[in-house]
DNA sequence: CCTATATTGGACTTCACGGTCCAATATACT
DNA sequence: AGTATATTGGACCGTGAAGTCCAATATAGG
């Protein structure tokens, strides 16, 4: 904290905005390990001080992209993840990860999902926060199929958590398997696989 | 090629196959930017010229890794993956994917699938050698299932290829999470859906 | 045993990277 | 305007890491 302001201007805002998005695109495209602060200011024009006037050393600004990155994932889903409460907004959601998988031409990922494998086994932390976030994401399907399960769209023994934990999986594994194969399709493959195990559990 | 010697005497292989069995458990620990040479060195008492006697550089090294990792990947599961032609010995595999899981105590995740973050973006050949690699792990269920379309226990209309693919995003997805959560339960949780999705295609 | 070749030790070079420091400049506030 | 504080530029340092080179030693095969 001693060393780390926080911006007090907007013209400070603005530079921790240019450094942290840069971070993050190159974290995107290189991984944690490949991104240097030299990369970072390449990109921004920042000098050194600019960097560690903002964040405390590499590790701080790396953790501040695992947040950013976090948030840009949800928002990029956004109001999609609040009408998980019905088969028809679940399709919805899955054509649009599918779909965004097709823009991209396949490449990258999920950028929590990536993170998560460069980063859990080395940095304790980072695997906490990044959990937390996974969490964040799965807690929204997870209380669309409560709903549905309130309103008889599903069993009354169906288990939402597991369900949704299961869900995210297919959505994880099927993002890898775009990823390494360049295909989108492997994407939709395992999402349908989870659509088929949803639906095991409707009423 | 130039360079790089084959090993021509016992003791040379056994040297090559220290040095390799060492770069791939530090790879495992920490990632293939985190592993150093130095790392190597200190963990087999090779020397500089060892290094790079046997490897053209750290690239050519880390490649012989992806080959070897997923070898053993693979072998660990052996025969197990000759039997995913019935319902018993599908469920024998995902046991036992669950109980190694457990006795690692939910750290590590898939070899391959981490390997794959972290090269997939950065590592064209790379990436194409864990896809070979995915690809002859899945082709073990997707055997296997053929046959039980042959045999009658899946539908006529059933697509081995679709569901092998499923239950290795299932796989893959399953171990993400586990490997973030710490909790084995997570691949449990993952390979029952997968299991599910299989059945709905069972005859 | 002798020679060609395989293997090994380790000094040395180069360089990218993270991090420190201090002084210069811009901005906010009274 | 004037002062405190926020922001910025950039030289400088230490370290670790990849890679080169050459000479020393071990091994195989005749």
């Amino acid at each position: 904290m001693a060393n780390t302001h926080a911006p007090a201007t907007a013209k400070g805002r603005e530079t921790r905005e240019r450094i942290l998005q840069a971070a993050a695109e190159l974290i995107a495209e290189k991984g944690t390990a490949g991104m240097s602060l030299d990369d970072v200011r390449a990109r921004t024009g920042a000098s050194r001080s600019q960097l560690y006037h903002y964040f405390e050393d590499r590790d701080d600004l790396v953790h501040a992209v695992i947040d950013v990155t976090i948030d840009a994932v949800l928002d990029t889903q956004g109001e999609l993840l609040d009408h998980l409460d019905s088969w028809a907004g679940i399709d919805r959601w899955f054509d649009s990860l599918v779909r965004h998988q097709i823009g991209r031409q396949a490449c990258g990922g999920c950028p929590i999902g990536s993170l998560a494998g460069q980063l859990a086994e080395s940095d304790p932390d980072a695997r906490a926060a990044i959990a937390a976030g996974l969490e964040r994401w799965e807690a929204h399907l997870r209380d669309g199929l409560t709903r549905m399960r309130t309103r008889g769209k599903l069993r009354k023994d169906a288990d939402p958590a597991a369900l949704a934990t299961a869900t995210m999986a297919s959505i994880q594994g099927g993002l890898l398997l775009t990823q390494v194969r360049r295909d989108p399709q492997q994407l939709r493959i395992a999402l349908n696989a989870a659509r088929n195990n949803l639906r095991v559990a409707a009423a």
